[in-house]
DNA sequence: CGAATGTTTGATCCTTGTCAACTGCTGTGG
DNA sequence: CCACAGCAGTTGACAAGGATCAAACATTCG
C-alpha cells in the first residue's frame, strides 16, 4: 500500500517511513491545490518573494540566474518530483528564477503552512535535510563539470544525468526520454556558447553515442558516454525524493 | 545573554530563537569534543563514510571533488563557522573531500546523535533547512560564476565573497583579511589554470583594486571590485549561521 | 506569404590553457 | 656552512578550445 497526497507523491516508500493517518491529513491541509501552467510561464522570479512552494508533477522547466550584463546560467533543469521555491521560504527572497519550458502541472503548497507542518511532524525535518544533502550533491557535481570538464565531457555528462534521472522517473519509452528544452538552454546550463554546444551534440551523434533531436534524447552507448563524461553511473540520481 | 556550546556558537541570536536550558544540555551531549589538526590533514574523503560531523572553529580549508583524470575542483573554501560532513550523515557516503589548508580547530559532533537531537528538538529542523537554503544559494552563485563570468570577473567575485565573509566573521584587521590558500587552490575553485589565475590577480593589483600576497587579501576599492565582478554586495553572506 | 524561432554550418578571433624557464624562499643533509 | 631539493609564485611564448560573427535552412504560426 502506498500513501500519497493524491497525485502528488509525498515521498518514495522505499526510502521513507510510511506516514500515519494523521500525517496524511496534515499533508492534505498543507497542499493548496494543483496548478497548470503553459510553456513559457515564469514560476519564480529572482528578487521576488512568492508565497508559494511547488512540486513539479509533470512537464519540464529550468531554474536560472542572470548576470547584470544579461548572461544567463541555468542552474538545473526541473523534472517531475523537483521542489521549487524553498529559498524564498527561508531567505528573504528568491535568488534565482524558474520558468516552464513545456506545459507543466504543479502541486502548490502554502509556504506559511510549511513550518507548521514541520513543527507538528518533526521527523519530516530529517526528510528535508536529506533532500538538502541530495540537492547539494547535484549542485556540487555541476560545479565540478563547469570548472573542470571540456565541452564534450560536459555534454556527455549532462546527457548521462538527464538520461538516468528521467529513466528513474519511468519516463523512458522505446529508446528515448523526453527532453523538450532548446539547445540554448543546455548551452546556458553548461556554460558553453550555443554554436559550440550544437557542434558538440553533433559530435556525440556522429560517434553514435547519443542523439538529441525533436525533444527526444536517446542514448545508444551508455558505457561510452560514461567514459567520455569521466564519471561512473551515479546511484544518487535515483534517490532523489518526491517531496 | 548568549547561549552557546562553549567555544562553538550554536547559532547567532539575531536570527534564531534562544535555546532553553534543556536544549543546551542536549547540545552539549551532542558535542563530542574539539579536534586540532595540522595544515594538510584530510578531514573528509570522497567515498568514505566518516562517523563525525565538524564545525570549523578556526583556520581555513577546502572542500573539493576530483575527476578520474586527476583534475580537481574546489567547491568552497572552509571558513570558521562552516559545517562539514552532513552528506555522509544522510547519504551513503561523502561525495567530496575536505582538507585543512592551515592548522585548524574543529568542533566534533557524533553523527548518530544528530538525528536524536533533531527528534528531541524538532524546531531545529527549521535551522537545518535554513542552513541548507543558504548553502544552496552560495553553490548557485558558484555555478553562475563558473558558467558565465570571465577570468577577471571570477577572481574579482571570489575576492569579494571572501572579503565579505571574513569581514563578517570579524577577521578583518587593518586593511586585510587572512587568506592562506595557494594560488592553485583559487585556480581550482574558479576553473582557471594556475598561470592565468596568477596573471589575473596581478591585473587586479595593477588596477589598484585588490592585492593578495603572503596569505593576506586586501581590497582597496570595493566598489570597483563589485563593478568588475558584476554583482551587488551580497547580504546573504553575512547571514551564514554558525551551527 | 512573411515573421519569428530554433537548428546547422563555416570562417575568424580571442580568451585562456599549456609549456618552459626563472625567481625567491625554506628546509635538509653532507 | 653550503649545496641542493622542493615548492609557490612569476613571466613570456605559443597553441588551442571555444566564442563570436554571419548566413542559410527548417518549422511553425498568424
Amino acid at each position: 500500500m502506498r500513501y500519497s497526497c493524491r497525485s502528488c507523491p509525498l515521498r518514495k516508500q522505499e526510502f521513507f517511513a510510511p506516514m500515519s493517518g494523521d500525517e496524511i491529513q496534515a499533508m492534505q491541509r498543507f497542499k493548496v491545490g494543483e496548478l497548470a501552467v503553459e510553456a513559457g510561464t515564469p514560476l519564480l522570479m529572482e528578487g521576488s518573494n512568492s508565497p508559494q512552494l511547488f512540486t513539479a508533477l509533470s512537464g519540464q522547466g529550468v531554474r536560472y540566474k542572470t548576470l547584470p550584463n544579461g548572461r544567463r546560467q541555468v542552474i538545473t533543469f526541473v523534472f517531475p518530483g523537483d521542489f521549487l521555491g524553498l529559498q524564498a521560504g527561508v531567505m528573504a527572497e528568491m535568488q534565482h528564477s524558474a520558468e516552464a519550458t513545456t506545459d507543466m502541472l504543479l502541486c502548490v503548497f502554502d509556504r506559511s503552512e510549511l513550518w507548521t507542518f514541520f513543527r507538528t511532524h518533526p521527523e519530516r525535518g530529517y526528510d528535508m535535510t536529506w533532500l538538502c544533502a541530495v540537492e547539494e550533491h547535484f549542485l556540487g557535481e555541476s560545479i565540478l563539470t563547469l570548472g573542470q570538464r571540456s565541452a564534450l565531457e560536459r555534454v556527455a555528462w549532462a546527457f548521462l544525468q538527464i538520461w538516468a534521472r528521467l529513466e528513474a522517473l519511468g519516463l523512458r519509452q522505446d529508446g528515448w526520454v523526453p527532453l523538450p528544452h532548446r539547445q540554448q538552454d543546455l548551452a546556458d546550463a553548461l556554460g558553453l556558447s550555443l554554436v559550440h554546444t550544437n557542434k558538440t551534440i553533433r559530435q556525440l551523434r556522429n560517434m553514435q553515442v547519443a542523439t538529441w533531436s525533436d525533444g527526444r534524447l536517446s542514448v545508444s552507448d551508455i558505457d561510452r558516454l560514461e567514459e567520455i563524461a569521466q564519471t561512473e553511473r551515479d546511484e544518487a540520481v535515483r534517490l532523489r525524493p518526491l517531496f
